[in-house]
RNA sequence: GCCUUGGUGGUGGAAUUGGUAGACACGCAGGACUUAAAAUCCUGUUCGCCGCAAUGCGAGUGCGGGUUCGAUUCCCGCCUGAGGCACCA
């Protein structure tokens, strides 16, 4: 009887979807467990295998938890708003739900051939109007709430109100008591919305023209967008924010109390930016204007040479002097013309003098104010202090421009490179000189407060996060206008469902293509949707409570399964949705909907499955296109435009040793090299323009190359071809390629041997690099189990790696050897009732304990190794007994659920294995009484000796002592110190 | 430049963190079964040397040092891959 996988795999999963065996309830007995994949965005291009690698992996560890007796909830949904969506509609006319919609249906029965054990009755859907009342009333939540600063939490907007009723502010705003009272409704409102957790203000958003809306920080790479990679520019807009900078302290604090890597840690931390220092005042000469910088390092007050500040700030025009103002002014239209993607491409120094001096409060010192744009207006004061000498850009700046440098540093500083060190004595600095820098903060700060001048402060880099955005296909905010004034809609108008559009083109004036639908507009609603990472904010909470109508949870259920136990996803995510999701988390606390804090309490990364690519040499002649070239009829038919500016005219695929070959042959020594380079050429010129024999002779060549007409040079693209054409040995099959795809239809592949070798590159696995490969090809091929165990064999699961088919083979293999120890090809059923021996339950034993400690170190490729190690010792031993074999299957449940079912139940057993419990290790047949050690000195093995278990080190030493030859080894003399070194060696030092 | 991680056979990776380095698997080589193939099984496989033989000899975890009876593991200095941050004062 074969292993028919397919067959038992499409019967077990089809079984346990019946009876909803995976379905879990909120009230049980069992303790708790809580095991959570991050929810995918379903785009059109479905799975490939680098996704379920984290899937597989929460649910080995969900599916060992329920064998460990927990009532463990491990759902699936979908975070389905979003960009993509919308632009595939712009694209094709296809409403988002529709595609949306589709694409889900693809991820599940993608999902579903691989067995996981989600509980699909809580699956959830973010664009779904049941589901996002709630993204909706949580927005609300935050909108109605302020950060207490004195408390340290979010507290209901209405106590706000209270404080200023009878307190007034001396915050944000101030006023007094009476004041507030006598503001109009509408002033209230506008200094109300400077406190709220989600407010709307105008600001500068990154502003993406391509995509027609702003865009997060952490959605903006290297000046384009993380999406498409299209421009974004600074733009000042009315736009909501989330007050995040409030929670930046606590987001630190937190990190302490969560299991996240170092790594992950590491980023927020960066991230939020905490840094400690000071504000400092300066006086300006001949000027009645004081100016504040910010500076982490007042220790080295005396060491400022001169003031920049950030071209942005409008108080410049204070101090400009008038013989300094036409350069100023022109610095300015300069900086205007620089967009931020020029910035920080080619970061040259600019600069220019404002004529006006800022004074030391010290020693009275006057210094110079410049102006540069390499201060950004946006963090502390967007003035800063420079101090050459310690600082690497303060020092370029000072050089550049010819400022004289202050030593404070001593031998420190060597005049050639700054020095940022805190551990220096300081010099030249007045009442601190013989201080080191780090002791010298203090008693300047302390100095500064006294004087009235200076203040500690703290400040972070993390800016309030954009959260709106002039797209369709997000939630609409709950929010009408009148008079400027925003109003929450009430509870009960939730959910304010998102209406069908005609067309998804912007509305006017950086609008949303909401503003296009007059009803809309007529009711004064917001414009605006809300971004992505709304809905995925909290969708956790939602799955432990996903039907209720009443609330986003009941409390009664978020109070059982509590946080998250274990979180998988990837890094990609480090200072987006975590960082969210925690400050959303916090609010909520804070509000009391919750009773936890932190969402996650640990939280795993998997490493990427990288994919190979295969590449094939395009060699061909380039010239520059506004050259005119005149093309034979025979040229235009093998034209193929590269790029924008070249053309290739003939290109040919040369075969990697081709390539090599050629290559060598320009790197001849001497005054070969000129001829070899030559010949080279001439050979791929000859291939390419004239179709003649490579061996022309070398005279002719180097006639041609003189003799050409325009400048030309050669190039070697590397043109991706899809890696289902090349074999293992890195061979293209090109005819079928020719055959099959159109691109290479009228290519020439030239090789040496005949065999068309590709070179190999490992990148991520995407679709536009034609290196994907679907998990349903490998299901129908090896199965599920096969695929499950392969993906957890490839390596940790943090770690990256390539997928490399080939090695499924074992995998494989193992699991059919597992399956002959049940069934025999000839015999048919060979498992019997006889009793285990102690070696076999040695090995049994062996495996629970094994399997047992990785899966709760989530080693599963060790766990998959040891599994190996199991089948392959009951195989030699001829170990058919039911009484191992089923211990074994109940092991191997989490990692190959499908086939343990089925032997499971062929042994005859009532239930379901998943349903059993997971064996007890028993030390007992594991451990020896007796075991031999090598005696070994100074760690050379000298003898074996044979001692029981129990002696320990005690008996050792006595039977080593008692031992003539160890002795005559130590030539008479007692041993120093005699190692037990655990269950392996006896190690005598002399 | 800064931060975080890695570097072990032909390949993916073990070694549960100071105790016999290379488990397990792929690949490769040889063999058995077969008319043949597939499938399956067996043997070998870190490198080098000696040999009829082996429980033989030597080297070996990126490189160079150090601590230790003993180092893939700890310390110092380099080289290098990956990821993150990058005018944040």
């Amino acid at each position: 009887m074969d292993y028919k996988f397919r067959e038992i795999e499409k019967k077990w999963q089809d079984h346990w979807a019946e009876i909803k065996a995976y379905k879990v309830s909120n009230i049980s007995e069992k303790p708790k467990c809580y095991v959570l994949d991050m929810f995918p965005y379903p785009s059109g291009a479905g799975l490939h295998v680098g996704h379920p690698l984290g899937y597989i992996s929460s649910d080995i560890y969900s599916r060992y938890k329920r064998l460990k007796g927990f009532n463990v909830l491990h759902p699936m949904g979908y975070d389905a708003f979003g960009l993509p969506a919308e632009q595939y509609a712009i694209e094709h006319g296809i409403h988002p739900e529709i595609s949306t919609e589709n694409n889900i249906n693809n991820f599940r029965a993608q999902l579903d051939k691989i067995g996981f054990s989600y509980d699909w009755d809580r699956e959830v859907n973010t664009s779904k109007p049941e589901y996002y009342k709630w993204t909706q009333w949580i927005f609300l939540q935050l909108f109605n709430s302020w950060f207490n600063r004195s408390a340290k939490k979010a507290e209901p907007i209405a106590t706000l109100v209270k404080i200023f009723e009878t307190e007034g502010s001396t915050t944000i705003n101030i006023f007094t008591a009476q004041q507030w009272i006598a503001f109009s409704e509408k002033e209230q409102q506008t200094i109300l919305m400077n406190f709220r957790l989600a407010y709307c203000g105008i600001g500068e958003v990154n502003w993406c023209e391509a995509l027609g809306t702003v865009l997060a920080n952490d959605e903006v790479v290297n000046g384009v967008s993380e999406r498409g990679g299209h421009p974004v520019v600074k733009k000042k807009l009315r736009q909501w924010y989330l007050r995040i900078t409030e929670y930046a302290d606590r987001l630190l604090e937190g990190l302490q109390t969560v299991d996240f890597s170092d790594a992950m840690k590491e980023m927020q931390t960066n991230w939020i930016g905490k840094s400690i220092g000071a504000e400092i005042q300066f006086e300006i000469s001949n000027s009645k204007f004081r100016m504040t910088v910010y500076t982490t390092r007042p220790d080295t007050i005396f060491g400022v040479d001169f003031m920049v500040i950030a071209p942005e700030l409008d108080w410049i025009h204070e101090v400009v002097s008038t013989e300094q103002k036409q350069a100023v002014e022109e610095y300015l239209i300069y900086v205007k013309s620089r967009s931020d993607r020029e910035r920080q491409a080619e970061k040259k120094i600019s600069g220019v003098f404002t004529g006006a001096y800022a004074v030391n409060p010290f020693d009275g010192r006057e210094i110079p104010i410049w102006i540069s744009e390499y201060v950004l207006a946006g963090y502390g004061t967007g003035a800063i202090m420079a101090v050459p000498c310690g600082d690497e850009r303060d020092f370029k700046f000072a050089n550049h421009f010819g400022i004289p440098i202050t030593n404070i540093l001593g031998d420190a500083f060597n005049g050639t490179e700054p020095n940022a060190t805190k551990d220096a004595i300081l010099t030249n600095s007045d009442f601190l000189n013989g201080m080191v820098l780090r002791d010298a903060i203090k008693v300047v700060v302390n100095k500064l407060e006294e004087m009235g001048i200076g203040t500690r402060k703290t400040n972070f880099r993390m800016r309030d996060a954009a959260f709106s955005r002039q797209r369709y296909w997000g939630e609409p905010f709950p929010i009408t206008w009148q008079d400027g004034v925003a109003f929450p809609l009430g509870e009960t108008e939730l959910p304010l469902t998102l209406p069908k559009v005609e067309s998804y083109s912007p509305g006017p004036e950086g609008e949303g293509p909401l503003a296009n639908i007059p009803e809309w507009v007529a009711k004064e609603l917001e414009t605006n949707t809300m971004p992505g990472y709304a809905g995925s904010s909290w969708y956790f909470l939602r799955y432990m409570d996903p039907h209720n109508t009443d609330a986003f949870a009941s409390r009664q259920a978020t109070d059982y399964w509590n946080q998250v136990d274990l979180y998988i996803g990837g890094t990609e995510h480090a200072v987006g949705h975590l960082l969210y999701s925690r400050m959303w988390t916090k609010a909520m606390y804070d509000l009391g909907f919750i009773g936890f804090d932190e969402p996650f309490k640990k939280l795993l990364n998997q490493g990427m499955i990288t994919g190979e690519s295969a590449f094939a040499n395009l060699i061909g002649v380039t010239f520059a296109k506004n050259l005119k070239v005149e093309f034979t009829e025979e040229d235009e038919k093998n034209y193929l435009e590269i790029k924008d500016k070249y053309t290739i005219i003939r290109g040919k695929y040369i075969s990697s040793d081709l390539v090599e070959f050629l290559k060598t042959a320009y790197y001849k020594i001497d005054n070969e090299v000129e001829a070899a380079h030559m010949e080279t050429r001439g050979k791929i010129l000859s291939y390419l323009l004239e179709g003649l024999d490579a061996d022309i002779k070398l005279s002719n060549l180097v006639g041609k190359i003189e003799m050409s007409p325009f400048p030309m040079t050669f190039v070697n693209y590397k043109i991706r071809v899809p890696i289902e054409y090349v074999n293992s040995k890195n061979e293209l099959d090109y005819e079928r390629l020719k055959l099959e795809i159109r691109q290479f239809i009228n290519s020439d592949f030239l090789s040496q041997s005949g065999n068309f070798i590709c070179s190999r590159e490992i990148e991520k696995m995407s679709k536009s690099k034609l290196n994907v490969v679907n998990p349903n090809d490998i299901i129908e091929k090896y199965g599920a189990d096969t695929f499950r165990m392969y993906e957890m064999f490839l390596g940790p699961v943090d770690q990256s790696k390539p997928w490399d088919t080939k090695g499924i083979e074992g995998v494989h293999r193992f699991l059919k050897k597992l399956w002959r120890l049940f069934y025999d090809d000839v015999k048919g059923k060979v498992w019997n009732d006889g009793k285990a021996t102690q070696d076999e339950l040695k090995i049994l034993h062996r495996t629970i304990k094994k399997i047992e400690e990785d899966t709760e170190r989530f080693s599963f490729n060790t766990a998959v190794s040891a599994f190996m190690v199991c089948v392959n010792d009951l195989a030699d031993s001829k170990c058919n007994k039911k009484e191992i074999l089923e211990q074994v299957l109940i092991l191997l449940t989490p990692y190959a659920p499908h086939i343990s079912e089925e032997l499971w139940a062929a042994l005859g057993n009532i239930g379901l294995v998943i349903d059993a419990t997971f064996p007890k290790f028993e030390a007992k047949y594991v451990t020896e009484s007796s075991k031999e050690y090598p005696i070994s000195i100074n760690g050379k093995v000298r003898a074996n000796i044979t001692i029981s278990l129990d002696a320990e080190q005690a008996a050792v030493e006595q039977i080593v002592l008692a031992n003539e030859t160890v002795q005559k080894w130590l030539e008479g003399k007692a041993p120093k110190k005699i190692i037990f070194v655990k269950n392996r060696m006896i190690n005598i030092v002399p």
